[in-house]
DNA sequence: TTTTCCATGTAACTCGTTACATGATTTC
DNA sequence: GAAATCATGTAACGAGTTACATGGAAAA
């Protein structure tokens, strides 16, 4: 229901229309959302039918007409109950990078080293650029923070990883048991 | 690919049903990845018909015949190919939570607070389950201490935000803008 | 004997993505 | 006149989930 949120959110500030929305998107909340047009146009579609938005043509010169969307009184009260269980809730993260962690142990020492340096390049690839992203007003910069913090944090687990495969002094752990 | 590289590298340990892998994971991988008997027996035809894996009939007393698959040849190479892919790769993380903050000072700084302090007893709950998981052997250790260093870095930002709304000193980020 | 566990699936559905189609308008 | 940008979609597909169907075997 995020996206719902999101949207919802949006249309609350000002009325807009589906590529505005677009836009908006792609270039402010790309860190933390991933939003396609498609996906924006079926769910301002389906919010519509729902009675969350208002749909109106507008003609700006003579433009063809472009759908302009206004949140509803109903769409207002799903937008307060969908922030409300938004920020009370936390969804577990899943890291599909564990998987081969778990098989660590089948590779060379070696090459596991190397293969994770890799990973924390890409890694601090990411946090450089989230670094130099300029400073935003409001709640976007709260977001940019969370951003630094999980990806520092990352590659401090990294490291400790790292660093345990280069000194298997205290019984490597082999590939004795997974269970 | 995160999936089909588990089923291999399960397999890669000792041939089984699908029953049998559904179980293991269930039991044991539940902390890093999610997944269901159909897509599993699903992943596993797929795989039969790519030829990374063979499956034939196994037969124990006089229960019905169950199909029990082994890696194949071209199924090693798959997994040696996945697994480095997998280490060396880094996938960016994507938190639906942000999008609640990101509408944070639409509320009233007080219920903001109450909000995301139950989502703090959420994160806390997790994480002492997490530390309640009795010490796995070998590479699920790793992946368990990951869990822990995740969790509390989401608790020490959250209570970072909670604490910059409870002294909104330095000028309270307004609805300002978001632009 | 009824419930639980073993064992394997199918069918329908949801959600989201990619690739494509269309056309008008502004800018070079 | 060509290219970029504004603007809105559709169609096909893919991945994964839920709910359901089936049936034998073991345990209560």
């Amino acid at each position: 229901m995020e996206r719902e949120l999101l949207l919802l959110g949006l249309l609350r500030q000002s009325n807009m229309h589906g590529y505005q929305l677009n836009e908006f998107i792609e270039q402010n909340m790309s860190v933390c959302i991933d939003l396609k047009k498609p996906t924006a146009y079926a769910l301002l579609d389906k919010m519509a039918q729902q009675g969350w938005i208002r749909e109106f043509q507008t003609q700006s010169g003579n433009r063809p007409p472009r759908r302009t969307y206004q949140i509803t009184e109903q769409g207002e009260q799903q937008f307060q109950r969908l922030l409300r269980e938004n920020l009370a809730a936390h969804d577990t993260v899943r890291f599909p990078g564990d998987i081969g962690v778990a098989f660590l142990s089948e590779l060379p020492a070696a090459e596991a080293i190397l293969l994770l340096k890799q990973r924390r390049d890409a890694l601090q690839t990411d946090l450089e650029a989230a670094r130099a992203v300029p400073p935003h007003g409001g709640s976007l910069q709260l977001i940019i923070e969370h951003r630094l913090y999980h990806l520092e944090t990352e590659i401090r687990w990294l490291d400790s990883l790292i660093d345990k495969l280069n000194r298997p002094s205290t019984e490597s752990f082999g590939s004795s048991q997974m269970k």
